[in-house]
RNA sequence: GGAGCCAUAGCUCAAUUGGUUAGAGCACUGCCCUGUCACGGCAGGGGUUGCGGGUUCGAGCCCCGUUGGCUCCGCCA
């Protein structure tokens, strides 16, 4: 027999076989269902790793089976008996435990449970009572595998990165708040009234003082904050694989990458990737497929028409390439037939809520070409159109005539909406590609200042340092590089700036005046005074990426607890108020009532 | 801050498009059942159709408001 020095159990679910017959066993675990025959009865015992039968036979021991009458579904049990082989005709191919079952001769009820307020073997749409019940919501097989998942994606990153020398070292939570970016979480101090910490919106800063430190090379799997407004695909707080080297170029970085993606699909999903992944620069990517962030799964790409109306007589893009601007069109092939007009009314629609003026098309149908605007077109223009972008029977092709990062973003757009109106996203294809050669800076006409497209801290391209000073801002590339996967930023990073005078030009530039400077990012620029190593790093949203491998459809199918689309956490309902007498501790004074207060001014009402 | 979608039994959904007493499966309660495995059978309980107002002879269905949830835009260095 099995020795255990475990008194509640010797198994789990899911490992008994007929290796184990004659063996005498003890399980626990819910129940997932019973099946009562009146004189026989067969509970399904389920732990997290499986299920298994136990029979209860009632001429063996009456009140055992008596006992096991009392059983409900999700009632927590122990059974103890002897594996038995099942008869022949009554074993169950679908489950690893399917050849054997456990006949009991002992129970013991641990805890029951109500019944549950929702099945657990059906997909839930109601997600307010989801995430109410999220410890039984868990208890669903989906879920659970997504933490699984999660937890097996971490196991293979610090083994991964273990290997290559990183160190996994933790940073402050309790950090410094720098306006720049996102919105913090602020937490009141004590101990210094009227002072802040703030929730770190990613290790950045603690990171880079580490590389001065000489860490070398590090890593974390970190949990960040950003009191932003939520998204399917956005929390509150979301876990990073965060990693920085020092004495690297951007290709370190990414090789590394690129191995350690490729050992979490083989290790975790069996599934072998392709390496080096592709790469695009930034303006490629707008060029082709009109996003920063293409979904390479979607074949059709986007092409510049400039030059087929070079002399157009049609006045819109007469005048749009008059002032500067592009005509890019996408031929969506042999979509024809599957878009309708309301179809092409949506893709208006979507170009328009993105300041398109409208959104001009040509249906393809054998040899007719119906459309708005074709009539405008010469027979010569009309057959370098059909040259330069192929045109066959079945095609669906658009236009978006305008600014160039305009232009193409709406057709990015709709190629994206498009191809899953026609549904032209193969399933089960995994496309990365890195996205490189971003700009440095982006200017904000609402703020009137030049911001930093990635962070204040990332390393402008060499042969662009220049125009640092020439004010040639919109000119200047970064060394800075994104990860995409299937249309989704997985991730991205860059090489940083390690020196004093360079991170000050940069700051100054982005309107950071030499006091702030100093009283925001004092501890960077001292740091880098003494010492600071060539370095750079990257940053994956874990939780994104998790969501991606589990084919869930949103970030709260793989946090363990997720807040709802407002920050709130329905299970124990924090945000919450609390006490006067913390707050007081806090030095805060509310501006508005506190719960106190409105409790002691509502009148006491007796029945 | 803006736009959209949704809300019917504990859960998932239906209700012939404005018409009599709002139904089904699962779950729940009781009874029957010795090889089931989403066991089966019989019987039963369960609804202010999110809430408030309006239109109408009549509203689950139409209109307005409101609450909650979700999605998208803004926002997310």
């Amino acid at each position: 027999m099995k020795k255990s020095f475990h008194q509640y159990r010797t198994h789990l679910c899911h490992e008994l076989g007929l290796k184990d017959v004659g063996q005498k066993v003890s399980l626990c675990g819910w129940v997932q269902s019973k099946r009562d025959h009146g004189g026989l009865l067969f509970v399904d015992l389920r732990d997290r790793e499986g299920i298994t039968q136990v029979v209860f036979h009632p001429d063996k021991d009456p009140a055992l089976f008596a006992s096991a009458k009392q059983i409900k579904d999700e009632f927590v049990i122990k059974v103890g008996g002897v594996v038995v082989e099942r008869p022949a005709g009554t074993k169950n191919a679908a489950i690893p435990t399917g050849e054997i079952e456990l006949e009991a001769e002992n129970l013991e009820i641990l805890n029951p449970s109500l019944p549950l307020p929702f099945n657990l073997d059906e997909p839930i749409e109601n997600e307010e009572l989801r995430l109410s019940f999220r410890f039984l919501d868990l208890r669903r097989k989906k879920l659970l595998n997504s933490l699984k998942l999660r937890h097996q994606v971490t196991y293979v990153v610090r083994d991964y990165l273990t290997s290559k020398g990183f160190l996994e070292i933790e940073t402050p939570i309790l950090s410094k708040s720098t306006p720049e970016g996102a919105r913090d979480f602020l937490v009141p101090s004590r101990l210094s009234p009227g002072k802040f910490y703030a929730l770190p919106q990613a290790p950045q800063q603690y990171k880079q003082l580490l590389m001065v430190a000489g860490i070398d090379k590090y890593f974390q799997i970190a949990r960040c904050f950003r009191d932003e407004d939520l998204r399917s695909d956005r929390q509150p707080e979301f876990t990073q694989i965060d990693i920085e080297a020092s004495f690297v170029v951007v290709d370190d970085i990414l090789q590394w990458v690129e191995e350690m993606i490729q050992q979490i699909f083989s290790k975790v999903l069996g599934i072998e990737l392709p390496v080096p992944f592709a790469r695009i620069t930034y303006k490629q990517a707008l060029d082709l497929y009109g996003s920063d962030k293409p979904d390479l799964r979607i074949a059709w790409q986007i092409q510049d028409v400039g030059e087929v109306f070079e002399n157009t007589e049609f006045k819109i893009f007469r005048e749009v390439l008059a002032r500067g601007g592009v005509i890019k069109a996408l031929n969506a092939k042999k979509a024809s037939p599957m878009v309708g007009p309301a179809g092409i009314a949506e893709l208006e629609e979507l170009a328009k809520s993105m300041g398109a003026k409208g959104l001009a098309y040509i249906r393809i149908e054998d040899k007719e070409w119906k459309s708005p605007i074709v009539k405008f077109f010469s027979m010569e223009e009309r057959k370098r159109l059909e040259n330069v972008l192929g045109i066959e029977p079945a095609d669906l092709i658009f236009f978006s005539a305008g600014p160039w990062d305009q232009a193409c973003q709406v057709l990015g757009k709709v190629r994206l909406h498009l191809a899953e109106m026609t549904r032209s996203v193969p399933p089960n294809e995994w496309k990365f590609v890195w996205v490189t050669d971003f700009p440095l800076f982006e200017y904000s006409p609402l703020e009137q200042k030049w911001n930093s497209v990635h962070h204040p801290f990332t390393r402008p391209c060499q042969e662009d340092i220049g125009k640092l000073d020439s004010g040639k801002y919109d000119e200047i590339r970064a060394l800075a590089y994104d990860i995409i996967l299937n249309g989704v930023e997985l991730g991205g990073g860059s090489i940083r700036i390690h020196e004093k005078e360079l991170q000050e030009k940069i700051f100054s530039i982005l309107g950071i005046d030499k006091d702030r400077q100093k009283l925001l990012f004092g501890h960077l620029l001292k740091a880098f005074q003494y010492g600071a190593p060539p370095h750079g790093g990257i940053a994956l949203g874990l939780d994104r990426f998790v969501m991606l491998l589990s084919g869930a459809e949103t970030i709260r199918d793989v946090i363990a607890f997720p807040k709802n689309r407002h920050g709130v956490d329905l299970l124990t309902q924090s945000p919450s108020e609390v006490d006067f007498q913390q707050l007081k501790e806090l030095h805060i004074k509310l501006a508005f009532p506190s719960l106190d207060s409105r409790l002691r001014q509502e009148p006491e009402i007796e029945p």
